[in-house]
RNA sequence: GGGCCGGUAGCUCAGCUGGAAGAGCGCCGCCCUCGCACGGCGGAGGUCCCGGGUUCAAAUCCCGGCCGGUCCA
């Protein structure tokens, strides 16, 4: 590269790993970590120790200063992505409506502070001292050149990086090193430069230039400057702390230490870890315990201790970080789920209880922890302290919820414990895990409480890891049109879109461009396509002589489709004139629904807070339904404050205005609230505004005013999943047919009842719990009946054994059983025989008493009558019966009788 | 979105290699007590989540659904 020789850079081969490198001076190895140890502390900066708020200012000014637009950060939450819950990447940002070229950029070159939140590295964080957290800022400076327009590329990054370690942050210039390296990411590639000062990367440039299509890579025409500066590993290098987590949280880490009750480690352990961290891979538990004993030789420290001060502090780490990035999460608006982003909020608040707890701190100190966060974070994100009731609220619901859990991991414990062998073996520690949420830990505690005392085994963690599947997140998109008609219809022109131009139409002329398949294409419709949750229009098409019935309406990109029958006869329709005519009843109900869906959106967000996002709609002729993410069902009292506001707006008679928007001004004027519905790929965006109430992207069609709506009632509330509640509402005449439908069914039930409901229903609720009663004085009777018979009927066999054998012909099963039962229990040396008769079926049940069961087997006699009269059965030794499926008639069962007596005397004879 | 676990008395659960619905707590009544608590005796309380199937027989086995929990993406 020009710049490398024109500054005498040297390209060298790291001795360890092999990496080539460049730098100033000769170096035995590329100067990044696992290569070297950490020295960042002993390079002697020309810059005073920066916090991360003053190392964001100072890479912002600076590439503002050469010439970069500053842009403000997006949300944590990638709102306006549908592959990815949480921005990653400060490119995540631009993706993929930059990248791809859909939209150009909102500035170029633009300079971003980007906060992000990764937690593929949930697990080390704390252990590596702070190389790795789960929230961090990315300052990224972006250059985005096109065949047409080039801006900048390789020479002028490394430049300005070179320029910023050494200038700005006075890093002698012989001290950076740039490591050659490749690096690959949703969906693109490129070569990249690691920036590595002292052993710690603190920057990486990306020249973005591949995309990545099934392992292969084509060249993009579009060459993007990606570069990821560590906001807060530049605060570390300038404040040369033992760990980030005192350059991060400054005084947080000792308040934090205070509040859980946990000593802070001497600074000569903790800078013997540093010294350490380096060259070794401390990412998880295993690899931290194997290095305590160099430390306890490093500082003269007995091991015990060293390990007392590490995993209090790693506790420390992990909760400073982890509550931090929760907060972040929570004031994005994030609700907290057992699926989809909500998940991984939970996920980070549950590792913090589950740490808290073992530390015995309870929910009052928790507060503690996240309000002093809020109050040291709130200038760097100032939705924090809006969402601070909000945040309370959610910790409450999600620590009752650990709380519960908790409670009920002994039972749970028990249950696996006493199951096969006694203790928990590896598969049972992996279910109590993996299906009810209990750490081992916690478990194996549980189980040695209870008397089995074992350790968590070794292989736990790595099973664990080695289940998870790395599927991508990207969801799957249905197509199902075959791939040629897809070409084909790529090629055709976009359809003018009536529809939007003015949602009223409802006759429209236009031609036939194509038909593809049983498919037709105009040159312009007011047929709306199915998307965004409005179903399609349905109507028909005259062309010439002949009528059409449109049956579905969709949308290929910017062409929209007819499904028509009776299906055209092909080509001789092209270049036709048309005739549209829409179902009008049926499109209005859609818009209808369609408006109300977005005022009920509004009021929700207006009651509840800025959480409330869509999660799926859908409007449908009937009724409309809404899917939003809150953390608790409403009651009936907020439910009729939101039918009463919902109906508020429509008698107002408020304008719904819809207007389009090139995309960054959209974003800037109404915020990513817009994005309620999805992302369209669009640089123009179409919303839809009601105003003081809601603004959304939006493709649908929609009333001129919100009294058209007519009226609005909620039918349907329920929670369809954690953090998720659905609303089914009706609107309009719909409302009016509900109605009717409910008259219906109350009217048909007082047909059936003979009279008024609340009349008849307490009746008939006692009638029938007088029939109970009589029912059950009759079976208490005959129950007696029975007994008597029995009683009656008792044979002596032998001095102290008896026999009966009755004949019934009610075969009440279970009362006679139970009857069997308490007879046997009193009369423990008697055998009793009852045989029951139906029309078509006999049953012949055998019980005996516990002083006779060793002689007689019920079993054996049931087997005994089954082979004279056939049938099937069985039962356990003291009980045991047998079906016949036919009558039996009264001789037979002479001989059945006789055969049981003459085999119980003899049996019972025996001494 | 996927995997796993669960749904039995008011509550917590046992029973689930098919063969007689249970325990503890709670509730009601009685005894003990001046009264309460404890203790003792007795009692009420069940759509074994729903639907289908297999079987002589299903809480138990199979299939489908609903609800809850949990882990992961």
């Amino acid at each position: 590269m020009r710049m490398f020789r024109e500054r005498n850079y040297q390209r060298q081969k790291c001795g360890t790993c092999g990496a080539h490198f460049w730098s100033l001076k000769q170096r035995p190895d590329c100067g990044d970590t696992p290569c070297t140890d950490y020295y960042f502390d002993s390079i002697s900066l020309r810059s005073p120790p920066l916090t991360v708020f003053e190392a964001r200012e100072k890479f912002l000014r600076f590439f503002q200063e050469r010439g970069h637009e500053v842009i403000e950060p997006y949300p944590i939450v990638a709102r306006w992505r549908e592959d990815l819950y949480l921005t990653i990447a400060s490119i995540a940002v631009f993706q993929p409506h930059v990248t791809k070229m859909v939209v150009p950029p909102p500035a170029n070159p633009l300079v971003i502070a980007q906060p992000c939140i990764r937690l593929e590295d949930l697990g080390s964080v704390g252990y590596t001292l702070g190389r790795h957290l789960t929230n961090f800022i990315m300052g990224g400076h972006h250059a985005f050149n096109y065949p047409d327009k080039y801006v900048y590329f390789t020479n002028e990054t490394v430049e300005l990086a070179i320029e910023f370690f050494s200038k700005i942050i006075g890093v002698p210039e012989e001290e950076i090193v740039l490591k050659e390296s490749w690096w690959e990411g949703g969906g693109n590639a490129g070569p990249c430069f690691e920036v590595a000062v002292g052993g710690l990367e603190v920057a990486t440039l990306v020249f973005m230039m591949y995309e990545v299509n099934d392992g292969n890579y084509v060249e993009m025409p579009l060459k993007i400057v990606d570069t990821g500066y560590g906001i807060e590993r530049i605060a570390w290098l300038t404040q040369k702390s033992p760990t980030a987590f005192h350059a991060i949280y400054g005084d947080l880490v000792g308040a934090y230490h205070k509040i859980l009750g946990i000593e802070e480690p001497p600074q000569k352990l903790l800078w013997a870890l540093f010294k350490r961290s380096g060259r070794l891979d401390l990412r998880n538990v295993e690899q931290f315990e194997l290095v305590k004993n160099s430390l306890s030789r490093d500082v003269g420290l007995p091991v015990d201790e060293v390990s007392r001060y590490l995993d209090g502090a790693v506790q420390v780490y992990t909760i400073l970080d982890h509550i931090k990035t929760a907060i972040l999460m929570l004031s994005d608006g994030v609700v907290p789920s057992n699926s989809g982003e909500g998940y991984l909020a939970r996920l980070v608040l549950r590792r913090v209880f589950r740490i808290l707890a073992k530390l015995g701190v309870g929910l009052g100190d928790i507060y503690k922890l996240v309000d002093l966060q809020v109050r040291t974070w709130r200038t760097l994100f100032p939705r924090l302290e809006a969402s601070e009731n909000y945040i309370h609220e959610v910790l409450d619901i999600e620590y009752g919820k650990f709380r519960e859990l908790l409670d009920k991991a002994p039972s749970i414990v028990k249950r696996y414990v006493s199951k096969s062998s006694p203790g928990l073996s590896l598969d049972e520690y992996i279910e109590l895990y993996e299906s009810h949420g209990i750490p081992p830990e916690l478990a194996a505690e549980i189980s040695s409480k209870l008397g089995f005392a074992t350790s968590v085994p070794r292989e736990f963690y790595s099973v664990l890891a080695s289940r998870r599947t790395r599927a991508p997140i990207k969801k799957v998109e249905k197509v199902s049109l075959s791939d040629d008609v897809y070409e084909r219809i790529k090629k055709l022109p976009p359809t003018r879109r009536l529809f939007h131009e003015d949602p009223y139409m409802k006759l429209f002329r236009a031609r036939v461009i194509d038909v593809v398949d049983e498919y037709v294409v105009l040159d312009q419709t007011a047929f709306y396509p199915e998307g965004g949750g409005q179903k399609a229009d349905k109507g028909k098409l005259r062309i010439g002589n002949s009528v059409y019935e449109v049956e579905h309406v969709l949308k290929v990109g910017d062409v929209v489709l007819h499904r028509v029958k009776p299906a055209s006869s092909g080509k001789d329709i092209v270049g036709q004139e048309v005739l549209g005519e829409i179902d009008w009843d049926n499109r209005y109900s859609l818009m209808r629904h369609h408006t109300a869906t977005h005022i009920l959106l509004g009021v929700l967000r207006r009651l509840y807070g800025d959480h409330v996002w869509q999660a799926g709609a859908e409007k449908d002729i009937s009724k409309g339904r809404l899917d939003v993410t809150h953390f608790k069902v409403p009651t009936p009292d907020e439910l009729r404050i939101i039918e009463r506001e919902v109906n508020r707006i429509i008698n107002e008679a408020r304008p719904v205005l819809v207007r389009y928007l090139p995309k960054y001004d959209a974003e800037r004027t109404y915020g990513f609230r817009i994005y309620q519905g999805g992302v369209p790929m669009e640089s123009t965006i179409r919303i839809v505004e009601v105003p003081g109430l809601d603004a959304e992207a939006c493709y649908g069609t929609h009333l001129r005013s919100t009294a058209e709506v007519g009226g609005f009632k909620l039918i349907n509330v329920e929670k369809i999943q954690d953090g998720v509640i659905r609303f089914e509402y009706v609107a309009g005449p719909q409302l009016v047919e509900y109605a009717s439908k409910l008259e219906n069914v109350i009217r048909e039930a007082e047909n059936m009842l003979g009279g008024d409901i609340l009349e008849k229903v307490p009746k008939i609720l006692k009638e029938l719990s007088d029939v109970r009663k009589a029912l059950s004085t009759y079976r208490d009777l005959y129950k007696k009946l029975v007994l008597d018979n029995i009683e009656r009927n008792r044979v002596a066999v032998s001095d102290r054994c008896g026999l009966s054998l009755i004949v019934v012909e009610i075969p009440d099963e279970k009362l006679l059983t139970e009857l069997l039962r308490d007879y046997i229990k009193r009369k423990t040396s008697d055998i009793v025989v009852i045989i029951s008769r139906d029309h078509d079926r006999s049953r012949i049940e055998i019980s005996e008493g516990a002083d006779v069961s060793e002689k007689v087997r019920a079993t054996d006699l049931i087997n005994m009558v089954a082979e004279k009269t056939g049938g099937k059965g069985g039962g356990k030794h003291d009980h045991a019966v047998l079906t016949v499926l036919r009558y039996l008639e009264d001789g037979e069962i002479q001989d059945i009788k006789k055969a049981i007596y003459d085999k119980v005397k003899e049996l019972c004879s025996n001494p």
